[in-house]
DNA sequence: TAAAAATACTCCATAGGTATTTTAT
DNA sequence: ATAAAATACCTATGGAGTATTTTTA
């Protein structure tokens, strides 16, 4: 697993298409797709329903959100915990 | 910033020493070493001071240490929050 | 002078890009 | 028929290895 799969996974659950997350995030469709992909091989489990009308979460995908965004916020807060504390 | 550098960050930390840190993780002492320093570089901060006896955190590297902790722990859980939620 | 970290270089794995195909409505 | 995801193939960036040099206690 690695911040850019759950970045990447954030975003497609949060714009419910990889289409319309790879170009929020500035990269083409198909590597966003592999990486989802691959981030459901590890963790075995599917994480989106797939259809002509985009991605939805599952079950797994909507508890994976929210642990992701945790994940990313604690990420996030980096810089300021290394020179205030935290 | 990346998952691994934070396991090489803790691993460096905990050891004191690079070299032992990198025999721990299976990976060869110039890698880790980079790693090291593009985390001081990304951060803009001084984690460690160097000397011939190893490597010793700084006040910034000991925040940075709690935190990094915090993350690498959060992310272990990933499987069971998917499976069991969390 | 001996230990540890840092650097130079090479290689390879993998992330990303373009073009295309498949799928489902 | 169309809009989205998936696949095939190629490229390039960056992570890791070996050999060596630099540093400092």
């Amino acid at each position: 697993m690695s911040l850019t799969q759950l970045e990447y996974f954030v975003a497609v659950a949060e714009n419910g298409s990889v289409t319309r997350a790879a170009e929020k995030c500035f990269v083409s469709q198909p590597p966003m797709t592999r990486q989802i992909r691959a981030l459901e091989d590890e963790l075995r489990a599917k994480l989106f329903e797939r259809s002509t009308r985009g991605m939805q979460l599952t079950q797994e995908g909507e508890r994976l959100l929210r642990h992701a965004r945790s994940v990313l916020e604690l990420v996030k807060a980096t810089p300021g915990v290394v020179r205030r504390g935290g």
